[in-house]
DNA sequence: CACCAGGCAAGTA
DNA sequence: TACTTGCATGGT
């Protein structure tokens, strides 16, 4: 299993090469696209930052001034957008509050007491917590998300049924624990479903993984 | 037209 | 605990 686990990372890398991942500026932003692309693609999340961009409230402290339903007029195109407006308020609440607004100032918080302060956010689930704290914060936590499940899936890693921190279990118990290694990681499995094929189908005849 | 996309919380039994 | 439902846009 563990072997496995590494021999398949290894052929992603070697064909797909380093990502260093996540697609935004700076780490609020990563933190924003994360409550965004809660079961949305990312292309529609895409032009929701297009818009915050273009109104110049990507800065915690303008995304502060905006009024809630001006939020949500601009994140429109991420569906879902009333109640991702209320969940990046909170969100913002919570980082104001423990952070005054700077991610960077979390650095003392254990990885562990981060992550239940983040999960305490309502808005903010298991999957969109560990994308904050390991693409905003640097931390070491595996995403577990809709790719992560269905690669898992394929590969013969899960049977399918296991809940959210079985599998998230399953990746940190069998690999060495990295921020560096479960970012490429993960962003290795989006780049696979996305550039190659949806159903990253190891047995289909162009699969990177085929064979493994 | 139907179905899907990098979830989550609230309601029900 | 284990389902079910609402939330919504835009692409295929």
């Amino acid at each position: 299993m563990r072997k496995r686990l590494y021999a398949v990372y290894a052929r992603l890398f070697a064909r797909f090469g380093s990502q260093l991942w996540w697609p935004a500026e700076t780490p609020l932003e990563v933190a924003v696209g994360a409550v965004l692309t809660q079961n949305t693609s990312w292309r529609n999340v895409e032009k929701a930052i297009f818009n915050l961009r273009g109104a110049k409230a990507l800065s915690f402290r303008a995304l502060r001034r905006l009024p809630e339903e001006r939020l949500a007029e601009l994140i429109r195109p991420a569906g879902y957008y009333n109640i991702k407006a209320d969940r990046l308020v909170n969100l913002l609440d919570f980082l104001g509050r423990e952070y005054g607004g700077n991610l960077r100032k979390a650095g003392n918080t254990s990885t562990a007491d981060l992550r239940v302060k983040l999960l305490s956010v309502k808005g903010i689930g298991p999957e969109t917590a560990d994308s904050i704290l390991l693409y905003a914060f640097d931390r070491p936590v595996f995403v577990v998300d809709a790719y992560t499940r269905r690669f898992a899936l394929r590969h013969g890693f899960i049977k399918g049924d296991e809940d959210y921190a079985s599998v998230q279990k399953l990746f940190m118990q069998n690999l060495k624990c990295d921020v560096k290694l479960f970012n490429e990681y993960h962003a290795l499995i989006v780049r696979l479903n996305k550039d190659f094929c949806r159903k990253n189908d190891p047995f289909c005849d162009s699969c990177p993984l085929k064979g493994i």
